[in-house]
DNA sequence: TTATATATGCTCTAAAAGAGCACATAGCGA
DNA sequence: TCGCTATGTGCTCTTTTAGAGCATATATAA
């Protein structure tokens, strides 16, 4: 079938295909520069690798690892990033992925921040931090310390009745400056569905709208340091979660949002465990990631049923109960299932 | 929790964020280039923009839509890329989302191609056709015409079992280099996996992996003019689909896998429909993005008891039969629940 | 020994997915 | 006018999957 719906005037598509081509010298300079989220578990904790430095102005310390790449040195993306993630952790990353391209300018709000620019590549990257003790630079940090709300293994966060859910009713009740968009989705309601307020179900999924809410209502320190907000909020500055740097919590956010999405079809949560596991230590794996607890049984009916895991025949004891048999990641899956990964659903929010 | 698991060494941190921060200086100067590929449905035909051009060393003419993106006069990417590809062909785009940034070396192959160099962030667009009549360049193309094994509406296609399938087996047959890395996935296997061989399920949304395996093996034309295939497979050169310059093909796979993946749990398939339709229209409308054709008595009971449409009142005629209802996206539904798209599952493969 | 973890098998129910039957209502041609 | 055909629409039936709970097994620790 061909569609050869031309427009109308078509004038000469061999000019445009030619200025296509003749590219590079078209294009204003910029940098090109690689920020990843290495994330691990450590003890049923979540974390990702952070660098601290001094305070910038809204307070925050934590940046996360970041490069510049050079397409000299490097013919990839990903090979530009390991090779400095490397130099500057001693990390040698396993899985990794590519997330966003952040571009916008103002993302480094500096004096007189004009062109040339900085475009910055954000990559996830999934690691195992058991016996990884070469890290010579950074820290393991939590990412509920960055994002308190997203930790709902406990129950609801008391954070979010507390906190988030007044000042974002204040803001939603706040005369909205009659933007011009047509018809956007009202603040009352987009606070509904991020945060599941009033009975709407949680998405443990939607972690960067959540937080891009938060910075748009004004309620993290980072939106207040780029000005997107009134000193009044910032003179009652109950923090929301940790701040990083420049735009790196948006980053950590999309990074998690992509991890929890992820290993829902595809079996990268074993890039987070060691060669051999009970289920239960799967499980709180996966309840660290996604942050509600699971059905037990269910949650070992699944992986096995799907294939994910074999037994390897040996046992573990030392688990303050009955021992475990140990599993060790079916690899076989891959070949069987055209989308393989932990199809967990959480249970009806327990708030 | 506080999880300050520091390396050994930590030789200041401090100076580790300060390069951080110091950024713009320290890249190797580099363009920024957008490349969207506009998808549309015309005539129950999913279509992209294409701009054709001299032929490249492959007889490729195509191109995507492609513009540079200069942080200067654009705030942000997308804004950028709305405004030359409204320059470029008259279109004003809704729908728009990044797939994926490609800055891989040897990306557009000129000789002597060292920095400064071209990064390459590419867009997927999805815009209603009709009535766009300002089209001044540019021709809709059905995406079918660059992946022909794509196109599962008429059952399984025959360039798979006739092309495809004994080509591919031959290239898994063919000794292997050895290659370094550790147990990766037999080429075989891949195969099986990516087309569906030997009783395998078809899994539309892998279009990026399948076009790449192909590459690989050396099947397009891309692949012979990037030089990664050797000239005998050159000689017997039955094209599978229509080659574009530079890695288009590949930005548009990956916007096709992309939509796949997206309708099913968003409701983006309404950016390609006008405003009123039938549930006909709209299951056609699916089909021509995925490929395979639907149960029309449970495609209807899933997108009315999904709560995305709604009845407008009226009536069409003309059907060719029975006047059918007509029905309008109901934009509630982002209200009611987190995810919601059309989330239809391919009935078995009718090879 | 008992309390308390965790491990594991099994059942029951509800919801969702997959497939088909039956019939309604239009245009169109013999 | 009478089918024929194409689409529209309601309903049932079965299978599969998801969600939740009961019961029991086997360790460690006080």
């Amino acid at each position: 079938m061909n569609m050869e719906l031309s427009g109308r005037g078509k004038p000469s598509p061999e000019k445009a295909q030619r200025a296509q081509v003749r590219t590079a010298s078209d294009h204003a300079a910029v940098g090109i520069g690689l920020n990843a989220a290495i994330v691990a578990v450590l003890d049923n904790e979540p974390v990702a690798l952070a660098v601290r430095g001094e305070p910038d102005s809204a307070g925050a310390t934590d940046v996360l690892p970041f490069g510049p790449f050079s397409p000299r040195e490097h013919r990839t993306l990903e090979g530009g990033l390991r090779a400095w993630v490397h130099n500057q952790t001693g990390l040698d990353l396993g899985y990794a992925e590519q997330l966003y391209t952040f571009a916008d300018r103002g993302r480094l709000p500096e004096p007189g921040d004009v062109a040339p620019h900085v475009v910055s590549i954000g990559y996830l990257a999934l690691t195992q931090a058991n016996g990884q003790h070469g890290l010579t630079n950074g820290v393991w940090r939590s990412w509920y310390h960055y994002f308190p709300w997203e930790d709902w293994r406990r129950g609801r966060p008391d954070i979010i009745a507390g906190e988030i859910e007044p000042r974002l009713k204040a803001w939603a009740d706040k005369p909205v400056p009659s933007s011009s968009t047509a018809n956007p989705i009202a603040r009352g309601d987009r606070a509904r569905i991020c945060f599941g307020l009033d009975g709407a179900a949680w998405d443990e999924e939607k972690v960067l709208e959540r937080y891009e809410l938060l910075y748009e209502a004004g309620l993290v320190d980072e939106a207040l340091r780029d000005g997107r907000s009134s000193a009044q909020a910032w003179s009652v500055r109950p923090k929301l979660g940790l701040p990083m740097q420049a735009d790196h919590r948006r980053i950590l956010a999309t990074a998690i949002g992509r991890t929890r999405a992820k290993i829902k079809y595809r079996p990268v949560i074993f890039e987070l465990m060691p060669n051999d596991f009970t289920l239960y230590e799967l499980q709180k794996t996966v309840e660290a990631i996604l942050g509600p607890h699971l059905h037990k049984q269910n949650f070992r009916r699944l992986v096995e049923s799907a294939g994910l895991v074999e037994p390897t025949g040996d046992m573990k004891t030392r688990t303050g109960g009955r021992p475990a048999k140990l599993f060790r990641f079916r690899r076989e899956v891959l070949l069987e299932r055209p989308a393989p990964g932990v199809r967990v659903s959480a249970p009806p929010s327990r708030s």
